[in-house]
DNA sequence: CGCACTATTGAGTATAGTCAACCGGTGTGG
DNA sequence: CCACACCGGTTGACTATACTCAATAGTGCG
């Protein structure tokens, strides 16, 4: 029987056996996340230090606001939101993260979460100690400088969602996430043009800073102009173009 | 007489003689920069890769959207912008820096400028190779956290604005920038109480996805409710805790 | 089967944007 | 040296966008 790591009473984490330990060397995501470039040996080196694989169940948090920071988590499968809770009730959504993406990275700056992390799904992370880490990073150049690509990737999609969030309507706003998470379904071999959301009107509101009403009127009227199909939370995009148009008239 | 580096006809950027050569050792930003937590002869080290230091007049560009990335800057006096450009010549803010923080963080991802860093007074940064960084970093444990941390830090602050453009109203993110800035003037040791804004109405605006008449008519009625004083740029914060206050109230 | 959750749609409203006039300071050229 | 233009800022009137409140319906789970 494995230990429950940063198992809390009230956080039904399941840990996967430490039989079943994560492998960067036999994982499909290889080329997505942490070992981009690296050789066999150096993948080997990233493999001992991966503690374990944690699953974590749909609604359940991978960790929590104030939690110490240890480790970083590599999204293996499934998705998570990151959610920041204020004393009233009010929760606001930081980031969606699917597979291959790194969740923790904000942390290392103030040893403890800043956020809580939700899976959006039945969801499973690589467990990266950080400090073992960053020891790692001292022996592998090539690792060295993919982790800070990592960690500035993050920095620019931040700010991207800035200039969304602080220079775009309504319409463009949500046109821009549909077609951020397009790309991000591409890069892991999905179809660009059909998938599934993760998430609710409401979640997709918290993130883009609209109520959910205006994001469902929006889903309508793309639907309307035939810009997108969408029925509950499969969505097709028909016409891509369209949807780019309406982000140029940035003002 | 220096070489200018990086000098583009169009960008009148002065270089400081190589004679007065960069030094974290004798800085007075030690504490709040690079340097933090090493020893003398680490913050040696340090020196060394520092190449040079370089002038840029209020209103010039320190690098350009596009230019190839090599080089992180630390601001050493004076203050920048960074704006995103668009095609129709409308430009968007998307952050603000003081003297100890580092520019060019998002560049890391992508090889190149993803912005244009612009001077908002007579400024001076010290130039910092990153390839040559990244080889101290991998020799100084220290180093190599604590830029972790900054480039985290990063993450954590823009994590931030999201959250004040996503969920709060007008009133609400002025209050919170100035209450940021206020803070930010503190560490570099200036009064928190009392500061001169670097930036205009239009760029405060325009970084927090407001219009400039709207800022200019908060700043009025914080005027007006005893909040602050206010004449041009120069601010006086009266009422530190009613400004918190309106943050409270997200929704 | 019923309840809770998610989503859609409508009606009225408030917040911040747009357009415009005006003011004061600063710098420039006749 | 003064006139003028320009820039940054303030204020007003009107308007549009997105929010609030509310009613209704479809889904899925116990």
């Amino acid at each position: 029987m494995t230990s429950y790591r940063n198992a809390q009473p009230t956080i039904p984490v399941v840990a996967v056996p430490a039989s079943i330990k994560a492998a960067c060397s036999s994982c499909s995501l290889q080329e997505l996340c942490l070992p981009v470039g690296l050789s066999p040996s150096e993948i080997e080196k990233l493999d001992r230090i991966i503690s374990s694989r944690q699953a974590t169940r749909r609604g359940a948090s991978l960790y929590r606001t104030g939690d110490p920071f240890r480790n970083l988590y590599a999204v293996r499968a499934g998705a998570f939101k990151t959610v920041d809770l204020s004393e009233d009730g009010s929760e606001k959504i930081t980031g969606f993260y699917l597979s291959g993406e790194i969740l923790g990275l904000d942390a290392i700056s103030t040893d403890r979460q800043n956020f809580s992390a939700v899976a959006l799904e039945d969801s499973e992370v690589c467990v990266l100690p950080f400090e073992r880490l960053e020891e790692l990073l001292r022996e592998i150049p090539a690792l060295q400088h993919h982790f800070h690509k990592i960690m500035s990737r993050d920095i620019m999609r931040d700010q991207g969602l800035m200039l969304v969030l602080a220079g775009m309507k309504a319409d463009a706003r949500l046109s821009a996430f549909l077609i951020g998470l397009s790309q991000r379904f591409a890069n892991l071999g999905y179809s660009a043009m059909r998938f599934r959301l993760r998430m609710t009107r409401e979640e997709i509101g918290s993130y883009l800073g609209l109520t959910l009403e205006t994001v469902s009127r929006l889903f309508s009227r793309f639907s309307g102009e035939g810009w997108i199909r969408i029925d509950r939370r499969e969505i097709e995009i028909l016409d891509f173009t369209a949807l780019r148009g309406i982000i140029e008239v940035r003002e």
